[in-house]
DNA sequence: CGGCATGATTCTAT
DNA sequence: ATAGAATCATGCCG
């Protein structure tokens, strides 16, 4: 552009001068130059090209001196009115360039996609906590905002770049635009130039810049689509759980077999030990319990490993608890979670009614695996009789009863284990479904009496 | 490479 | 909206 305002000064300038061509309208020939002698012309020529090559090396005060000169020269007038002249003449082809500008359906593809993606429109994020707050606005969870951290993050990234390019763009148009129609202005005084020409120069500036604005948004879409494939692929791209976070579900899974359906609060907090997603949590809980539930048999080693690892916690957890029971206040021992609702309180009084019960029937070393409410109800449905909830109820009931006294003493378990002395599980019916899937097992009543036979012990 | 394990997705029923 | 069930697709191991 720079050069192009160079050549028009150069013209605007150097023309008249050299009686020659102005501002690109075509004169006719001076009289006297029709070819008979050649090297005189060609020495104009010369001349005048030597005065445009030579233009950068004036002065702008030099430039404007001359053109001072050129307006206000004797012969200006004439010529100007020459120019009208001409004008007249050639104006209509020139009108019919024009076309109407009709918005362009590609463009308005892009822009729709930028809008839809979220990189052009109203400020939807750009950070990452932004992002947070629009993927709760939006009803998801946490969950959401984990996710897609990444891709939102790498979006915002490109969404950022975008913006600053259009910027630079529109900044570098309006310079241009500017420009030109200073330059325009200025030579409309030497030759004649319409408003209306003004305005059409404008708009053609406009449509060159709107087509490197296009490429802007065909790469940002470019950008977006490439991000967009490659976080589906890596979310379809199945990875193993790491051992630990299998673990810790397991865990989770099997001391709660007779409810294995976490609260929310509790997949959030499985999810966050697991690093993985409440999603993934809520997968595999899903997973789990169907294949659990189609071959009981196949995972009795595992059910058996996580009760003994579950009950050598809440061993530990109750036997630092027994030791501070003189001093300390109640603590909530619970398997490694840190778990805060009622819900899984009640359940780490279940581990440690387990453990005690394990303890105080002798079985020092190895569990009694089988005086796990939960265990229990794995044995029964893997030999496929119906549940005798009666008569162990009443075993473990005897040593529970021993147990809570001694509890209520120490670790302040009252309330927990008189809610549910019977270790009450809801494990599998007879239709091959947990009983009470639905509910929480925090809602086993805590005013369910000892003994008191719950209603799922028909099956 | 085959077969099993496992995480994810989809469809259906509630 | 959620769970169950079926299914897909990939990881892993012998």
């Amino acid at each position: 552009m720079d050069e192009q305002a160079r050549i028009m000064q150069a013209l605007g300038g150097v023309s008249l001068a050299g009686h020659s061509v102005q501002g690109g309208m075509a004169l006719p020939p001076p009289h006297g130059h029709d070819g008979t002698d050649g090297d005189g012309r060609k020495q104009d020529i010369g001349d005048i090209l030597h005065q445009i090559m030579t233009i950068t090396d004036q002065s702008l005060d030099e430039a404007q001196a001359k053109k001072h000169g050129l307006n206000c020269h004797r012969m200006k007038p004439a010529l100007f009115s020459v120019l009208c002249e001409i004008k007249e003449k050639t104006g209509l082809s020139i009108r019919g360039a024009q076309e109407e500008d009709s918005p362009d359906p590609q463009l308005m593809r892009l822009d729709n996609m930028l809008l839809a993606e979220g990189v052009s429109g109203p400020e939807k994020g750009g950070g990452s906590a932004a992002a947070a707050a629009a993927a709760a606005a939006t009803g998801s969870p946490t969950d959401n905002s984990i996710e897609h951290s990444d891709y939102r993050a790498k979006l915002s990234q490109i969404r950022q770049i975008y913006h600053t390019e259009l910027e630079k763009y529109e900044q570098a148009c309006n310079e241009f635009t500017t420009h030109v129609m200073n330059l325009l202005r200025e030579q409309s005084r030497t030759r004649p130039i319409s408003p209306k020409e003004i305005e059409r120069m404008v708009s053609i500036i406009h449509r060159k810049f709107s087509s490197i604005q296009m490429q802007l948004k065909q790469s940002t879409c470019e950008a977006v689509m490439i991000l967009r494939s490659r976080f589906l692929d890596a979310r379809r791209k199945r990875r193993n759980f790491s051992k630990q976070a299998t673990e810790i579900l397991n865990e989770y899974f099997y001391s709660h077999l007779s409810n294995p359906y976490p609260s929310e609060e509790a997949k959030e907090e499985l999810a966050k030990k697991c690093s993985i997603t409440v999603s993934q949590v809520s997968n595999w809980f899903g997973n789990k319990r169907i294949r659990y539930k189609k071959n009981i048999g196949k995972f009795q080693e595992e059910a058996n490993l996580y009760a003994a690892k579950t009950a050598v916690t809440a061993a530990h957890a109750v036997a630092a608890a027994v030791q501070n029971s003189q001093t300390n206040s109640p603590t909530t021992p619970n398997s490694g979670f840190q778990m805060k609702d009622e819900e899984f309180q009640l359940d780490s009084a279940e581990n440690k009614n387990t453990l005690l019960t394990n303890m105080f029937t002798g079985s020092s070393g190895s569990f009694n695996l089988l005086n796990s409410g939960d265990m229990f109800m794995s044995m029964q449905n893997l030999n496929g009789d119906s549940y005798q909830r009666a008569q162990v109820g009443a075993n473990v009931q005897s040593q529970v009863d021993t147990l809570r006294h001694v509890i209520s003493q120490t670790a302040g378990y009252n309330d927990a284990l008189g809610g549910n002395p019977m270790y009450s599980p809801h494990g599998l019916n007879g239709n091959g479904g947990w009983q009470d899937a639905t509910t929480p097992s925090s809602v086993i009543s805590p005013i369910e009496g000892p003994g008191s036979v719950h209603s799922d012990t028909s099956n």
